[in-house]
DNA sequence: ACCTGAACACCGTTCAAGT
DNA sequence: ACCTGAACACCGTTCAAGT
C-alpha cells in the first residue's frame, strides 16, 4: 500500500509519481487511495517517515564525535537506497511530528552528554539536523529529466569553452571538477558519489562543532 | 515576463505555481509562454538564476573566514527576499550551468588563496556550496499548504504530550524547541527566524574548514 | 470497512494557423 | 518574431453509490 508507493517513487522519481499511476500499480481505482492516505503530500510524507526510520547509529552515545560520524553515515545510506526521495527531506523536516521523536532525543542527549548547554545546546542540534541532510541531498539532486546526453554535452562545451583569463582558478582545475564536483557535474551522487568531500564535510562539521564547544 | 514568474512564486510558492496562471497573470494564452522557455522546469530554473545573481559577497577576498561569513550571509538575505524559492535551490545547483561561473571562480579562488590544495581544496569548495545552501533551505522550508492553524494545534498537542520517561532531554528543553526549532516547528522561518542557530552554524563551519585546512 | 464509477476543475505541452 | 485557438493526454480530489 505504501510499500507500492515508495518502489514507485523509487523508479521514476516524485516528479512523474502520480496517485493515478500507483492506483492502476495497485490494480485499483485511483479514488480507493484516499482511503488511506488524505493527499498526495500526505503519501509523500509518509514514504520520507518511512524510509527515515532506519536511520540508527548505534555506536557508543559517550564519544559524540563518532556518534555523529555514524549518524552522518547512516543517514547517507539510507539516502542511497532511496536517492529520489533526497529533494524531499529538506521540506519535510520543517516539522513532522511522524518524525522519529526517538532519533531527535538520542541527538539532544548526545550533545547535552558532550557538553553543549542551553541556547548553545539547541543551536548544535539545530546544526546537527541541518548537516545530517545538506550534503547528501545535494549530492542524490536529479540532473534535469530526459535529455541526459545533450545536457551532458551541455556542460563539457561549457567546461571546455571556459574563458582562462576570467576564471583562471575554474579554468586550472578544470579536469578535476567536470562531473565530480558540485554545479559541473551532469549526473549525481547516485553515479558519481563525493566520497572524499562527504569525508572531509564529515570531519569539518564535527570539528567545528568542537570549536563551538569551547567557544 | 520572467519577473511576471518570479512575482507569482513569491505570493503563491512552487507547488501552487502554474503555466497556465502565469498566462493569465500576462493576459495572453499559456502556449505564448513557450516561446520563450521551453518548459516548466525551464521556467523555474531561470527563476533560481535569477534570483541567485544577486549574491555577490563584497569584503575583501584576503581575508577567507570574513568572506565566506559575508557569502553565508547574502545568500541568507537572497532566501529571505524570496523564501518561496527555498527548496529549488537544491536540485538546481546539481548542475546549472546557467549558474554564476563568476561566483563559483571566487569561491575557488579565495580558498585557493587560503591555503586548500588538490582535492582538499576541492573538498572545501563543495563544503562551501552545500553548506552555503544547506541550513538556509531548511530554515525557509514550507508547512503543508493550507492546514495551518490545525496543523500548529496538532504540533503543539505533539510536544505537550511527551512523554518525559521515553524523551527526557526532548522534554526537558520543550519550551524553548516549541516552534523555534527544527522538527518541532510549525512555522518556517519566515515568519520565525533561526537567528542564533544559523549564527553558530556559520562558527561552526569556518572553524571546521579551518581546522580542515591544517589537517 | 473498503472500493467503484463518474465527474469536476484543473494541469503541461504540441501544433497548425494566424499576424 | 510573436501569439492564437484548439486539442491531447494527463493530473489531484470529491462524492454518491455500491458491496
Amino acid at each position: 500500500v505504501l510499500e507500492a508507493a515508495t518502489a514507485m517513487i523509487d523508479e521514476v522519481g516524485i516528479e512523474r509519481f502520480s496517485v493515478r499511476a500507483l492506483a492502476e500499480r495497485l490494480g485499483v481505482f485511483p479514488a480507493a487511495i484516499y482511503w488511506y492516505l488524505p493527499t498526495r503530500n500526505a503519501i509523500l510524507a509518509a514514504v520520507v517517515n518511512h524510509c527515515v526510520r532506519d536511520i540508527d547509529p548505534r555506536t557508543d552515545p559517550a564519544d559524540w564525535k563518532a556518534w555523529l560520524r555514524e549518524l552522518f553515515y547512516c543517514y547517507r545510506a539510507v539516502v542511497r537506497r532511496h536517492p529520489r526521495i533526497a529533494p524531499l527531506m529538506n521540506s519535510q523536516l520543517l516539522s513532522n511530528a511522524g518524525a522519529d521523536l526517538g532519533l531527535i532525543e538520542r541527538i539532544l542527549a548526545v550533545l547535552d552528554r558532550a557538553g553543549f548547554e542551553g541556547e548553545t545546546l539547541l543551536a548544535a542540534y539545530d546544526i546537527v539536523i541541518t548537516t545530517t541532510v545538506g550534503f547528501v541531498t545535494m549530492e542524490h539532486a536529479s540532473p534535469p529529466a530526459e535529455n541526459s546526453e545533450a545536457w551532458a554535452e551541455h556542460m563539457r562545451g561549457v567546461i571546455d569553452g571556459l574563458d582562462e583569463a576570467a576564471y583562471p582558478t575554474l579554468a586550472r582545475h578544470r579536469a578535476a571538477l567536470a562531473n565530480r564536483h558540485f554545479v559541473l557535474r551532469w549526473e549525481n551522487g547516485v553515479t558519481v558519489p563525493l566520497e572524499a568531500s562527504f569525508e572531509a564535510y564529515v570531519y569539518t562539521v564535527i570539528e567545528g562543532l568542537r570549536q563551538l564547544l569551547t567557544r
